[in-house]
DNA sequence: TTAGTCAAGTGGAGCA
DNA sequence: TGCTCCACTTGACTAA
């Protein structure tokens, strides 16, 4: 469907002006984040992020000790429900995980269960959200296919990436504008009163930056002009 | 215990 | 009608 709505590949575009491919920001501070949170990064495969790899950084845990059911690897959660865990250096302890939990466990099936993607398959994810925000239908079935994941998990993703990153760069607006400007009081003409217009339609300010979503909805390629990466909005954030 | 993180759920909207 | 989008919310999990 998205592939209908793009007729031309994002990955064409981008793919031109970010033939470098540089690690830029977004995949420093996600090493940065990964390095501080959890697990050094002697087990993220920067240079290598292949399938092989990627399976590879991938625990799988048994979801009790007493059900025996277990996952099968690369399948993490969502249609398929299962669960995985990162490999952590840190915490190699097998703690009881949820896994296929509605499946195998139908009677208890108001549990949610999360999946964990490992190190590289966030890493990859990440390297593909630096050099595209949105992904065709094709080329998200690619990833999905790469990583190991669905394409349900590739698209939610993305789309929480995307909000991640828009939160995060509100936030990072919002410390740097004054608290003064924030409750500023806006006159605003009166336009009807007693039913008569007290305008002419000439006077009516016309929008000159119309909102985000209005503007970028079905044309996802025209994200790629925008300053996502600017400075460290993305690094100070919420999360 | 609590706050933070994050994958997944929900709901409304637009498009073909 | 079905898909994807955004803007949250939920619930599982973790670290302080």
């Amino acid at each position: 469907m998205a592939n209908t709505r793009t007729s031309f590949s994002i990955h064409n575009i981008l793919n031109r002006g970010l033939a470098s491919e540089k690690n830029s920001g977004l995949v420093e501070e996600y090493a940065e984040e990964q390095e501080t949170r959890d697990c050094s990064s002697s087990s993220l495969p920067v240079e290598t992020a292949g399938a092989e790899s990627i399976s590879s950084c991938v625990l799988v845990l048994d979801s009790s000790s007493s059900d025996q059911h277990s996952c099968e690897e690369g399948s993490t959660g969502g249609e398929d429900n299962s669960l995985e865990r990162r490999h952590d250096h840190n915490k190699e302890q097998e703690k009881p995980q949820s896994c296929s939990f509605e499946e195998n466990n139908p009677k208890s099936s108001k549990k949610r269960s999360r999946a964990a993607f490992s190190h590289a398959q966030v890493y990859e994810l990440e390297r593909r959200f630096n050099l595209q925000r949105y992904l065709s239908g094709p080329e998200r079935a690619d990833l999905a296919g790469a990583l190991k994941l669905t394409e349900t998990q590739v698209k939610i993703w993305f789309q929480n990436r995307r909000y991640k990153t828009k939160r995060r760069q509100m936030a990072a607006e919002l410390a740097t504008t004054p608290t003064t400007t924030l409750a500023k009081r806006v006159a605003v003409k009166v336009l009807v009163r007693n039913d008569q217009r007290q305008y002419n339609t000439e006077e009516l300010p016309s929008p000159s930056v119309p909102p985000l979503y209005q503007s970028f909805p079905y044309y996802p390629y025209m994200f790629c002009f925008q300053p996502w990466i600017s400075g460290n909005t993305l690094s100070g954030g919420l999360y």
